[in-house]
DNA sequence: CCTCAAAGTTCGGTATACCGGAAAAAACAT
DNA sequence: ATGTTTTTTCCGGTATACCGAACTTTGAGG
């Protein structure tokens, strides 16, 4: 295993019960590039492509980024929950923020 | 002015008293490639580049990948909600999570 | 052992990221 | 207005991101 990013983008696909394939698919890109990121030397993927693969990982571009501070756990648990909620339409947001408002009354 | 991340480069490098030819000497990238994310149609640069440039204008790489598909009022109230959220105590950002999660079966 | 699918690896090709330098256009003096 | 300098825009070329499809490995079950 070549560099930086690939060896974390390897060990977080496997922890994440992904296969090439199945992360190819859901973050968009070719199982043979995704393949090249995690076991060639030189590659610098587009800023696109990194976000999306990280989107499906849960963590930001970011933790591929900056090579040795890996974000604590729970900060990947709070941006990749955003995440989501951003995804959805806005009767659920909404609920999600009513939900929220209970929550801080204790 | 073309692209989303054209307007957005633009308008920092400007009200951060860049020119081209200065930001492109700090984040080590050449000036006309520069021109080309501000102007041209459908750039995609390296997270890499990306990441060196926004460093160079005190911002992360995720402010220009932030498709900000919400309009802006939507959008505030997203952040809003997220700071809520982050000031809550782990069991309860794990029941939202759980929610969330059967939001988006749909 | 053999089979067959799922996972990983390799390869050839096309599109485009990115560069250096030169032209054009502002900006701003004299 | 004319030269000078600073900033922006254009262009030709090379390296490489990224892909599809074929090939190879792994390993579970018969």
């Amino acid at each position: 295993m070549a560099n930086q990013l690939g060896n974390k983008l390897n060990k977080l696909r496997k922890d994440k019960g992904f296969t090439l394939e199945s992360l190819a698919k859901a973050a968009n890109v070719s199982k043979s590039y995704l393949w090249e990121l995690e076991n060639r030397e030189v590659k610098n993927p587009s800023a696109q492509r990194l976000a999306a693969i990280a989107a499906q990982l849960g963590v930001t571009a970011d933790f591929f980024l900056d090579d040795d501070a890996s974000q604590p756990e729970e900060k990947h648990l709070d941006d990749a929950f955003f995440r989501g909620y951003k995804s959805l339409g806005s009767p659920e947001k909404e609920q999600l923020r009513k939900i929220l408002e209970t929550f801080k009354k204790s």
